[in-house]
DNA sequence: GAATTTTGACCGAAT
DNA sequence: CATTCGGTCAAAATT
């Protein structure tokens, strides 16, 4: 459906990746990731489980590999030829493109899920590593694979499956009574009557930011601790706590999470909420990334009311920073992010804002993004110095990119008109 | 046959 | 106003 004439247009040659076509596995067996800890059968990002066939395994390298024994492990039987990615979510890939400044492709996801619309976009260098993993918007349903109906008990299957949420603040989803009917359902409801759900809450404004990552410091840390990375330290029950930032501006809602990625260690999440208002204090504007990780930051904002609707090339500033848990915190682990910008932390109660506005279609959705790093597979700098974008190392300017697609009238439908005709 | 991936084309925003 | 660029669509190919 959806009437998307293709046009007979000459095309003006977007220039495709044939050179590349498709990558062999490469078969990481070097990959850092998954020797930590023994081996890890998860999968790793997109996940591709499947059997692995012999003949190409298309699509993002380096992850099917290891998967191949899992997907009969035990999983639930009706996944078919779904594939379960290690975050727990099934993904269908709608588009692979070579974006300018990055050396590799990047491949864009979306949830299958019947009304999630949450994407991501995962970069991975030939060899197999992923360099960047970004989320855009966030799931408001269970997981599907693990062995539980996501029928009325909810909560505690939450609980089982990850508990960094809820015992940290459950902001996430449902940590309320009733978690799954709340957003799924009303998201479909209000998100359009029409047919095309599909990016109705699609994301709204966008800035890009770029940081450098310190976190490699934090996971060798200098202490006798284990590791500081994370703000709190649980003790089991938490693999991977989660910090929450506030812009410290006065009006600026920006929010920031930090978290560490699923399984490595290494890696962490930051998701940003949020556009700042105003412009970065330019004092320190350090950021390098020592080592080989490279940490990108993506930010999306929710089009939220207030925002203002110019784009502003410098944001990202001071934030406060709330923490959820209540654990201590470390003031060293100040990851990348906190380098540039000065996030303090404090405690909030929940953020409201994060299933508060399901109905208004327009600002709605709460997107957000989040972006792992991945190994530190340092594919080299590939700072370009192109129209002033470099992804890794770019210090000075890098500071932050907004885009802002317009509140008004909503940028989302790429071109839906009715009248076309449709081709069937 | 259905779900998913591949991949050129198309669109909108930025330049 | 013409290009470039990133993201998405969708037909065809795979699985
Ligand atoms: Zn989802």
């Amino acid at each position: 459906m959806v009437g998307r004439t293709q046009h007979n247009r000459p095309a003006v040659v977007e220039v495709m990746l044939h050179n590349k076509k498709e990558f062999l596995l490469q078969i990481p067996l070097g990959n850092p990731l998954e020797n930590t800890g023994g081996r890890i059968l998860q999968l790793d990002k997109e996940g591709s489980v499947s059997s692995l066939a012999p003949r190409k395994l298309s699509h993002a390298p380096g992850s099917d590999l290891h998967s191949l024994q899992s997907s009969q492990e035990g999983w639930s039987p009706s996944i078919t030829r779904e594939k379960v990615s290690e975050d727990g979510y099934r993904w269908r890939k709608y588009g692979q493109k070579l974006v300018k400044g990055n050396e590799f492709i990047r491949s864009y996801y979306k949830c299958t899920h019947p009304s999630c619309q949450v994407k991501k976009q995962l970069e991975c260098s030939h060899d197999g590593k992923l360099v960047d993993i970004v989320y855009i918007g966030e799931h408001e349903h269970p997981k599907p694979q693990l062995n539980l109906p996501q029928a009325v008990g909810c909560v505690l299957t939450l609980v089982e499956e990850k508990p960094d949420n809820l015992l940290l603040t459950g902001i996430e989803e449902s940590q309320a009574p009733n978690p799954i009917e709340s957003t799924t359902t009303s998201q479909i409801s209000t998100a359009t009557s029409g047919e095309d759900v599909k990016r109705v809450l699609s994301e709204p404004n966008r800035i890009r930011d770029e940081v450098d990552d310190y976190q490699r410091s934090k996971q060798r840390k200098k202490g006798s601790c284990n590791d500081d990375s994370t703000p709190v330290d649980k003790p089991t029950s938490s693999p991977n706590p989660r910090s929450y930032y506030r812009c410290s501006s006065p009006r600026c809602p920006v929010k920031k999470h930090v978290e560490r990625a699923y399984n490595d260690p290494k890696s962490v999440i930051t998701s940003y909420v949020g556009q700042h208002d105003h412009d970065m204090p330019r004092s320190r504007t350090v950021t390098h990334n020592a080592t080989g990780l490279n940490t990108c930051t993506t930010t999306i904002q929710d089009g939220e009311s207030g925002a203002k609707s110019g784009e502003s090339d410098a944001i990202s500033l001071d934030m406060v920073a709330y923490n959820s848990s209540d654990s201590n915190i470390k003031s060293e682990e100040k990851m990348n992010s906190e380098l540039r910008n000065e996030w303090k932390e404090s405690i909030s109660g929940h953020e409201s804002e994060t299933r508060e506005q399901q109905n208004g279609k327009s600002s709605a959705t709460k997107a957000k993004d989040i972006v792992v790093n991945a190994n530190p597979v340092s594919a080299g700098r590939l700072t370009e110095q192109h129209d002033g974008e470099s992804r890794i190392e770019s210090k000075e300017k890098s500071a932050v990119r907004a885009i802002t697609p317009g509140p008004k009238s909503n940028p989302n439908e790429q071109h839906m008109l009715n009248s076309e005709p449709v081709q069937s």
